[in-house]
DNA sequence: GTCAATATTATTGTATGACAGCCTGTTCGT
DNA sequence: ACGAACAGGCTGTCATACAATAATATTGAC
C-alpha cells in the first residue's frame, strides 16, 4: 500500500467551480456582474462545457442567478434575501455549536480556541484579507467537529452567500471588535463545554451580525452610488 | 399588457431534473443504482448536455451520488447521514414553523388548516401514495407562509433525501397514525399563533419521527435483503 | 481448476463545432 | 423623434469525437 488517497482528485470541472466561487467570493466578481461562458473559458482555459457544469453547481449553492436566455450574473443579494439567509443561518450554526460542544474531542476544542487565538491576533494588525481567512479556518474546525455533513454542507453554502454581502465586517470597525468578543464569549462556553450558553450567545452573536449587516444593506440601497 | 408571465417557463435541463428527481423520489430508481447518461438520454429524449447539467443540479441537492469516473448512482442515505439530515430538518422547520405563525396571513393558516384535514382524510383510505402527496401539499402552504426563500429551498432538499429513505411513514402503520395526531397539535398551536408551542411541537414530531426512521434503517441495515 | 495477467468493453470527462432563438443596441425610414 | 427592421452577441441545446478509467471477460501459467 504505497499510498493512501483519501482526497479525491477534484474534476476539472470542480476545479473551475472553486475558482469561480473565490473569484465571486473575493469580490473580483461583482453583484450583477454577467458572467459570459465564453469569457470564463477563455480565462480559465476550459471548454464551455466544464464552464457550464460548474456554472450549474454554483448557481444551486445561490452565489450566481441565471437570468433565461441571458445567461448567469453574480447573484444580488436583497435586503429580503440577506434576512432570510440570517435567519437560517442563526438555526444551523446553533445547532453546529450545539453539535460541536456534544461532540468534538478536546483536541478539536483546543484546535478551535487555538484558531480564535490567530483571529484575533490577526485582527490587530490590519490586513482584513488574513482575518477573514482565519475566520474561515475557524468556521473548519467547528464544521468538522460536529459529524454533521448535511449542517457542514449547508453553512459553507451559506458563508459564501454572507461573504457575498461584503458589508459586514469590513465597513464597521467597531462591528469587528465586538464580533470578536462574543466569539471569544462563544468559545468559552464551548471550552466549558456548556452547550446552552455555547447556543444562546451563537444565536445572540448572530443576531447582532445580522442586525449591522442589514443596517449597512439599508445603507448601501438608500445611497444610489451602490 | 396580454399577459403577465410570473412562472419562468422552465428549461429543457430544469425538466429534465425535475424527471430525474421525481424518478428517484417516487422510488422508481433506487438508491445504489447506477444513472447512465446515455440511458437518462434515451429515456427522456435529450442530449447528454441537458442530462448531465441536471444530474449536476441534482446532485448539489443531495439524491445523486457521483463516483468519480463511474458516474452519478441514486444517493444511499447512510444511518450517520439520516441523522444528520434528520438534525438539520429539526432545526429548520422548527424556524419555519416560527415565521409561519409569526407571518402567515389568517387565510393561509385556513389553508393549511384545510391542507392536513384533506392529509388526515387520505390517511383514513388506503392509498399512501395520496397521502403524500396532501402531505406535500402541506408543506407548500407552510414554506410558502414562511416568507423565506432560503430556509424553504433548503427544507425541500432535505425532504426529498427524507422520501429517498422511504421507511419513515410507509413501514409503519402506527406511526403514520400517530404522527398525523402530532401534526394535528402542532397545527392547532399555529392557529392559535401560539410561536412557542408550535416550534416545541414540531420539533417533538421531529424527534418522534427522526427515531422511527432510525429505527427501520437499523433494522434495513441488520437485514441482508437489503 | 484456480489465480494472475491481459485484452475488451462500457462509460465518463472533456473538447469542439454547430445552429436556432432570444436580447440588446443600432440603423434606417419617415 | 419615434417606431421598425436589422445585426451581433450570447445562451440553450444537440451531435460528435476521443482519451482516460473502471469493470468485465479472456487468456495463459501452473
Amino acid at each position: 500500500m504505497e499510498e493512501m488517497r483519501v482526497v479525491a482528485q477534484p474534476n476539472l470541472r470542480e476545479l473551475v467551480a472553486g475558482r469561480i466561487r473565490q473569484a465571486i467570493s473575493s469580490g473580483r466578481f461583482k453583484p450583477g456582474q454577467r458572467l459570459i461562458e465564453r469569457e470564463l473559458c477563455e480565462m480559465l482555459g476550459v471548454s464551455r462545457t466544464s464552464v457550464r457544469e460548474a456554472l450549474r453547481e454554483i448557481e444551486s449553492e445561490g452565489l450566481v442567478t441565471n437570468l433565461p436566455n441571458r445567461g448567469p450574473i453574480v447573484a444580488m443579494v436583497s435586503r429580503e434575501t440577506a434576512e432570510s439567509i440570517y435567519q437560517v443561518r442563526m438555526s444551523l450554526e446553533g445547532l453546529a455549536v450545539r453539535l460541536f460542544v456534544q461532540r468534538a474531542s478536546d483536541e478539536e476544542v483546543q484546535a478551535l480556541a487555538l484558531a480564535f487565538k490567530t483571529m484575533s491576533s490577526t485582527r490587530a494588525r490590519g490586513s482584513s484579507l488574513t482575518y477573514l481567512d482565519a475566520k474561515s479556518a475557524f468556521y473548519r474546525i467547528l464544521l468538522d467537529g460536529c459529524r454533521n455533513t448535511v449542517v457542514s454542507e449547508m453553512l459553507k453554502s451559506i458563508h459564501n452567500r454572507v461573504h457575498l454581502l461584503r458589508v459586514t465586517s469590513l465597513s464597521q470597525k467597531d462591528r469587528i471588535r465586538a464580533s470578536t468578543e462574543e466569539m471569544r464569549h462563544i468559545l468559552d462556553a464551548i471550552v466549558g463545554r456548556d452547550e446552552q450558553k455555547a447556543v444562546k450567545l451563537m444565536e445572540q452573536h448572530l443576531e447582532n451580525a445580522a442586525s449591522a449587516a442589514l443596517a449597512a444593506i439599508d445603507a448601501r440601497d438608500a445611497n444610489p452610488a451602490g
